[in-house]
DNA sequence: TATTTACCTATCAAGTCAATAGGATTAAAT
DNA sequence: ATTTAATCCTATTGACTTGATAGGTAAATA
Protein backbone atom coordinates (compact mmCIF):
# COMPACT_ATOMS: atom_id res chain seq x y z
CA UNK A 1 0.00 0.00 0.00
CA UNK A 2 1.01 3.47 -1.02
CA UNK A 3 1.70 5.72 2.03
CA UNK A 4 1.03 9.51 2.19
CA UNK A 5 4.54 10.54 1.85
CA UNK A 6 4.67 8.88 -1.63
CA UNK A 7 1.29 10.34 -2.08
CA UNK A 8 2.04 13.73 -0.35
CA UNK A 9 5.49 13.98 -2.56
CA UNK A 10 3.46 13.67 -5.87
CA UNK A 11 1.08 16.51 -4.83
CA UNK A 12 3.83 18.54 -3.78
CA UNK A 13 5.82 17.97 -6.83
CA UNK A 14 2.70 18.90 -9.42
CA UNK A 15 2.74 22.13 -7.04
CA UNK A 16 5.68 22.74 -7.72
CA UNK A 17 5.56 22.63 -11.15
CA UNK A 18 2.29 24.63 -11.33
CA UNK A 19 4.31 27.42 -9.28
CA UNK A 20 7.58 26.85 -11.52
CA UNK A 21 7.74 30.67 -12.34
CA UNK A 22 8.14 32.13 -8.75
CA UNK A 23 11.67 30.21 -8.72
CA UNK A 24 12.62 29.11 -5.09
CA UNK A 25 9.18 28.70 -3.22
CA UNK A 26 9.30 28.18 0.52
CA UNK A 27 7.98 24.92 2.43
CA UNK A 28 5.90 26.75 4.18
CA UNK A 29 3.84 27.91 0.72
CA UNK A 30 3.62 24.18 0.17
CA UNK A 31 2.40 23.11 3.44
CA UNK A 32 -0.89 25.86 2.93
CA UNK A 33 -1.79 25.01 -0.78
CA UNK A 34 -1.90 21.29 0.16
CA UNK A 35 -2.89 21.37 3.44
CA UNK A 36 -0.03 19.07 4.74
CA UNK A 37 1.76 19.95 8.03
CA UNK A 38 4.59 21.82 8.07
CA UNK A 39 6.48 19.57 9.88
CA UNK A 40 5.83 17.03 8.22
CA UNK A 41 6.49 18.32 4.74
CA UNK A 42 10.15 18.95 5.97
CA UNK A 43 10.16 15.26 5.92
CA UNK A 44 8.88 14.91 2.82
CA UNK A 45 11.04 17.12 1.00
CA UNK A 46 14.48 16.52 2.72
CA UNK A 47 13.86 13.01 0.83
CA UNK A 48 13.62 14.48 -2.37
CA UNK A 49 16.15 16.87 -2.05
CA UNK A 50 18.48 13.64 -1.23
CA UNK A 51 17.21 11.64 -3.78
CA UNK A 52 18.42 14.20 -7.11
CA UNK A 53 14.37 15.29 -7.57
CA UNK A 54 14.66 18.62 -6.49
CA UNK A 55 17.31 21.66 -4.86
CA UNK A 56 17.16 23.50 -2.15
CA UNK A 57 18.24 26.98 -0.92
CA UNK A 58 18.30 28.03 2.85
CA UNK A 59 18.12 31.59 4.04
CA UNK A 60 15.81 34.47 2.82
CA UNK A 61 14.49 33.72 -0.55
CA UNK A 62 15.33 30.09 -0.36
CA UNK A 63 12.93 27.32 -0.60
CA UNK A 64 13.00 24.65 -3.29
CA UNK A 65 12.85 24.30 -6.94
CA UNK A 66 12.63 21.68 -9.69
CA UNK A 67 15.76 20.65 -11.31
CA UNK A 68 14.04 18.83 -14.55
CA UNK A 69 11.78 19.53 -16.79
CA UNK A 70 8.33 18.16 -16.19
CA UNK A 71 8.46 15.18 -18.32
CA UNK A 72 11.77 13.75 -17.29
CA UNK A 73 9.88 13.35 -13.95
CA UNK A 74 8.88 10.01 -13.70
CA UNK A 75 6.22 9.09 -11.12
CA UNK A 76 7.81 5.72 -10.41
CA UNK A 77 11.26 7.34 -9.32
CA UNK A 78 9.16 9.57 -7.09
CA UNK A 79 7.38 6.36 -5.27
CA UNK A 80 10.21 4.35 -4.94
CA UNK A 81 12.75 7.85 -3.38
CA UNK A 82 10.11 8.70 -0.61
CA UNK A 83 8.55 4.92 0.03
CA UNK A 84 12.18 2.70 -0.01
CA UNK A 85 10.55 0.54 -2.80
CA UNK A 86 7.63 -0.77 -4.56
CA UNK A 87 8.00 -4.15 -4.24
CA UNK A 88 4.86 -5.66 -3.66
CA UNK A 89 5.99 -8.10 -1.69
CA UNK A 90 9.17 -8.61 0.79
CA UNK A 91 11.62 -10.92 -0.60
CA UNK A 92 11.75 -8.72 -3.68
CA UNK A 93 13.20 -5.78 -2.11
CA UNK A 94 16.24 -4.58 -2.36
CA UNK A 95 17.91 -5.46 0.25
CA UNK A 96 16.16 -8.73 0.98
CA UNK A 97 17.37 -12.10 2.17
CA UNK A 98 17.35 -14.61 -0.18
CA UNK A 99 14.48 -17.02 0.69
CA UNK A 100 15.64 -20.66 1.41
CA UNK A 101 11.79 -21.89 -0.41
CA UNK A 102 13.34 -19.66 -3.82
CA UNK A 103 13.77 -22.90 -5.49
CA UNK A 104 10.15 -24.83 -5.16
CA UNK A 105 8.06 -21.53 -4.07
CA UNK A 106 4.80 -21.70 -6.21
CA UNK A 107 3.98 -17.77 -5.52
CA UNK A 108 7.26 -16.37 -6.68
CA UNK A 109 6.47 -16.01 -10.48
CA UNK A 110 3.34 -14.92 -9.29
CA UNK A 111 4.68 -11.65 -7.41
CA UNK A 112 7.41 -11.33 -10.44
CA UNK A 113 5.33 -10.69 -12.66
CA UNK A 114 3.25 -7.94 -10.93
CA UNK A 115 6.17 -6.49 -9.74
CA UNK A 116 7.08 -5.70 -13.35
CA UNK A 117 3.39 -4.96 -13.89
CA UNK A 118 3.25 -2.44 -11.23
CA UNK A 119 7.37 -0.84 -12.16
CA UNK A 120 6.09 -0.72 -15.96
CA UNK A 121 3.19 1.41 -14.90
CA UNK A 122 4.86 3.67 -12.87
CA UNK A 123 7.86 4.54 -14.67
CA UNK A 124 5.62 4.60 -17.80
CA UNK A 125 4.20 7.94 -16.74
CA UNK A 126 5.75 11.49 -15.79
CA UNK A 127 4.41 14.13 -14.10
CA UNK A 128 3.88 15.81 -17.38
CA UNK A 129 1.44 13.33 -18.04
CA UNK A 130 -0.07 13.62 -15.04
CA UNK A 131 -0.80 17.34 -14.77
CA UNK A 132 -2.14 17.10 -17.87
CA UNK A 133 -4.59 14.37 -17.70
CA UNK A 134 -2.87 11.98 -20.38
CA UNK A 135 -2.39 8.74 -18.67
CA UNK B 1 2.50 -4.29 0.36
CA UNK B 2 1.29 -8.00 0.40
CA UNK B 3 1.79 -9.40 3.71
CA UNK B 4 2.49 -12.97 4.54
CA UNK B 5 -1.12 -13.40 5.16
CA UNK B 6 -2.07 -13.58 2.06
CA UNK B 7 1.33 -14.50 0.97
CA UNK B 8 1.02 -17.85 3.39
CA UNK B 9 -2.84 -18.39 2.39
CA UNK B 10 -2.02 -18.70 -1.40
CA UNK B 11 0.70 -21.41 -0.03
CA UNK B 12 -1.77 -23.21 1.95
CA UNK B 13 -4.37 -22.94 -0.67
CA UNK B 14 -1.81 -24.80 -3.38
CA UNK B 15 -0.99 -27.14 -0.95
CA UNK B 16 -4.60 -28.12 -0.21
CA UNK B 17 -5.28 -28.21 -3.74
CA UNK B 18 -1.68 -31.23 -3.95
CA UNK B 19 -3.49 -33.36 -1.31
CA UNK B 20 -7.15 -32.76 -2.85
CA UNK B 21 -7.90 -36.79 -2.98
CA UNK B 22 -7.03 -37.00 1.19
CA UNK B 23 -9.78 -35.59 2.13
CA UNK B 24 -10.20 -33.11 5.28
CA UNK B 25 -6.46 -32.33 5.63
CA UNK B 26 -5.41 -31.21 9.55
CA UNK B 27 -4.09 -28.03 10.28
CA UNK B 28 -0.76 -29.50 11.64
CA UNK B 29 0.10 -31.40 8.53
CA UNK B 30 -0.06 -28.04 6.44
CA UNK B 31 1.99 -26.12 9.02
CA UNK B 32 4.43 -28.96 9.16
CA UNK B 33 5.09 -29.28 5.05
CA UNK B 34 4.67 -25.51 4.59
CA UNK B 35 6.71 -24.27 8.00
CA UNK B 36 4.17 -22.16 8.91
CA UNK B 37 4.01 -21.80 12.85
CA UNK B 38 0.53 -23.73 14.10
CA UNK B 39 -0.65 -21.19 16.16
CA UNK B 40 -0.55 -17.96 13.15
CA UNK B 41 -1.86 -20.62 10.54
CA UNK B 42 -4.99 -20.80 12.79
CA UNK B 43 -5.66 -17.42 12.11
CA UNK B 44 -5.60 -17.65 8.25
CA UNK B 45 -7.20 -20.47 8.06
CA UNK B 46 -10.24 -18.67 9.86
CA UNK B 47 -10.03 -15.90 7.64
CA UNK B 48 -10.55 -18.60 4.80
CA UNK B 49 -13.41 -20.30 5.96
CA UNK B 50 -15.20 -17.16 7.32
CA UNK B 51 -14.45 -15.83 3.50
CA UNK B 52 -16.03 -19.02 2.11
CA UNK B 53 -12.88 -20.65 1.08
CA UNK B 54 -12.85 -23.62 2.55
CA UNK B 55 -14.47 -25.58 4.53
CA UNK B 56 -13.23 -26.70 8.38
CA UNK B 57 -14.70 -29.66 9.52
CA UNK B 58 -14.24 -30.05 13.96
CA UNK B 59 -12.93 -33.48 15.65
CA UNK B 60 -11.19 -36.90 14.89
CA UNK B 61 -10.60 -36.88 11.08
CA UNK B 62 -11.52 -33.26 10.76
CA UNK B 63 -9.82 -30.27 9.42
CA UNK B 64 -9.78 -28.12 6.08
CA UNK B 65 -10.98 -28.78 2.75
CA UNK B 66 -11.53 -27.20 -1.17
CA UNK B 67 -15.07 -26.37 -1.65
CA UNK B 68 -14.69 -25.02 -5.26
CA UNK B 69 -12.63 -26.38 -8.44
CA UNK B 70 -8.93 -25.00 -8.24
CA UNK B 71 -9.82 -23.16 -11.83
CA UNK B 72 -12.85 -21.49 -9.65
CA UNK B 73 -10.31 -19.83 -7.08
CA UNK B 74 -8.72 -16.46 -7.99
CA UNK B 75 -6.04 -15.13 -6.74
CA UNK B 76 -7.69 -12.03 -6.07
CA UNK B 77 -10.19 -13.43 -3.80
CA UNK B 78 -7.38 -14.82 -1.47
CA UNK B 79 -5.78 -11.80 -1.23
CA UNK B 80 -8.99 -9.54 -0.39
CA UNK B 81 -10.15 -12.12 2.10
CA UNK B 82 -7.12 -12.26 3.90
CA UNK B 83 -5.81 -8.75 3.60
CA UNK B 84 -8.77 -6.78 3.82
CA UNK B 85 -8.58 -5.09 0.16
CA UNK B 86 -5.84 -4.74 -2.13
CA UNK B 87 -6.58 -0.99 -2.69
CA UNK B 88 -3.24 0.45 -3.08
CA UNK B 89 -3.81 3.70 -1.20
CA UNK B 90 -6.52 4.35 1.34
CA UNK B 91 -8.86 5.93 -0.38
CA UNK B 92 -9.77 3.97 -2.38
CA UNK B 93 -10.64 1.26 0.29
CA UNK B 94 -14.15 0.13 0.68
CA UNK B 95 -14.68 2.02 4.00
CA UNK B 96 -12.45 5.02 2.71
CA UNK B 97 -13.96 8.22 4.08
CA UNK B 98 -14.71 10.50 1.41
CA UNK B 99 -11.84 12.69 0.78
CA UNK B 100 -12.67 16.54 0.46
CA UNK B 101 -9.95 16.71 -1.71
CA UNK B 102 -11.62 14.38 -4.49
CA UNK B 103 -13.03 16.91 -6.97
CA UNK B 104 -9.22 18.99 -6.90
CA UNK B 105 -6.93 15.55 -6.76
CA UNK B 106 -4.02 15.54 -9.55
CA UNK B 107 -3.00 12.28 -8.62
CA UNK B 108 -6.20 10.72 -7.75
CA UNK B 109 -6.98 8.80 -11.42
CA UNK B 110 -3.73 7.46 -11.26
CA UNK B 111 -4.11 5.43 -8.12
CA UNK B 112 -7.72 4.19 -9.94
CA UNK B 113 -5.81 3.32 -13.00
CA UNK B 114 -3.29 1.19 -11.04
CA UNK B 115 -6.41 -0.17 -8.58
CA UNK B 116 -8.01 -1.40 -11.47
CA UNK B 117 -4.63 -2.55 -13.37
CA UNK B 118 -3.91 -4.50 -9.73
CA UNK B 119 -7.71 -5.81 -9.35
CA UNK B 120 -7.89 -7.16 -13.14
CA UNK B 121 -4.69 -8.92 -12.78
CA UNK B 122 -4.75 -10.84 -10.02
CA UNK B 123 -8.47 -11.78 -10.91
CA UNK B 124 -7.75 -13.31 -13.61
CA UNK B 125 -5.39 -15.87 -12.12
CA UNK B 126 -6.87 -18.82 -10.59
CA UNK B 127 -5.03 -20.93 -8.66
CA UNK B 128 -5.18 -23.49 -11.44
CA UNK B 129 -3.23 -21.50 -13.46
CA UNK B 130 -0.91 -20.76 -10.62
CA UNK B 131 -0.12 -24.75 -10.18
CA UNK B 132 0.30 -25.23 -13.85
CA UNK B 133 2.77 -22.52 -14.46
CA UNK B 134 0.20 -20.61 -16.70
CA UNK B 135 0.59 -16.41 -16.31
C1' DT C 1 -15.40 -41.61 27.50
C1' DA C 2 -11.02 -40.39 25.55
C1' DT C 3 -8.87 -38.40 21.73
C1' DT C 4 -8.40 -35.42 18.08
C1' DT C 5 -9.34 -31.64 15.86
C1' DA C 6 -11.23 -26.96 14.69
C1' DC C 7 -12.67 -22.73 16.88
C1' DC C 8 -12.39 -18.58 20.02
C1' DT C 9 -10.47 -14.55 22.88
C1' DA C 10 -6.74 -12.33 24.51
C1' DT C 11 -2.08 -10.88 24.68
C1' DC C 12 2.70 -9.70 23.20
C1' DA C 13 7.05 -7.46 21.19
C1' DA C 14 8.64 -5.24 17.43
C1' DG C 15 8.00 -2.36 13.85
C1' DT C 16 5.81 1.37 10.92
C1' DC C 17 3.12 5.65 10.11
C1' DA C 18 1.98 10.22 10.58
C1' DA C 19 3.05 13.84 13.07
C1' DT C 20 5.42 16.89 16.44
C1' DA C 21 9.31 19.43 19.04
C1' DG C 22 13.23 22.06 19.42
C1' DG C 23 16.86 23.49 17.79
C1' DA C 24 21.30 24.48 14.32
C1' DT C 25 22.82 26.26 10.04
C1' DT C 26 22.75 29.11 6.02
C1' DA C 27 21.83 33.06 3.18
C1' DA C 28 19.77 37.26 2.07
C1' DA C 29 18.04 41.84 3.35
C1' DT C 30 18.45 45.80 6.16
C1' DA D 1 26.91 43.45 11.82
C1' DT D 2 22.35 42.19 12.86
C1' DT D 3 18.01 40.64 11.94
C1' DT D 4 15.10 37.73 9.43
C1' DA D 5 13.69 33.90 6.67
C1' DA D 6 14.36 29.84 5.37
C1' DT D 7 16.34 24.92 5.05
C1' DC D 8 18.42 21.26 7.58
C1' DC D 9 19.05 17.95 11.57
C1' DT D 10 18.07 14.68 15.59
C1' DA D 11 14.91 12.92 18.55
C1' DT D 12 10.37 11.67 20.31
C1' DT D 13 5.45 10.59 20.37
C1' DG D 14 0.88 7.95 20.08
C1' DA D 15 -1.67 5.03 17.40
C1' DC D 16 -1.81 1.27 14.64
C1' DT D 17 -0.21 -3.05 12.22
C1' DT D 18 2.41 -7.36 11.89
C1' DG D 19 3.61 -11.75 13.01
C1' DA D 20 3.32 -14.69 16.50
C1' DT D 21 2.02 -16.93 21.01
C1' DA D 22 -1.01 -18.71 25.00
C1' DG D 23 -4.73 -21.00 26.94
C1' DG D 24 -9.08 -22.53 26.76
C1' DT D 25 -13.92 -24.19 24.51
C1' DA D 26 -16.71 -26.94 21.34
C1' DA D 27 -17.47 -30.66 18.29
C1' DA D 28 -16.85 -35.07 16.02
C1' DT D 29 -15.04 -39.68 15.84
C1' DA D 30 -13.45 -44.13 17.66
Amino acid sequence: MISTKARYALRVMVDLIQHQEEGYVPLRKIANRQEISEKYLEIILKLLVKGNILQGLRGKGGGYMLIRKPEEYTVGEIIEITEGSLAPVACLEPNAKNCPRKGTCTTLSLWEKYNTLTHDFFYSITLDDLINGRF
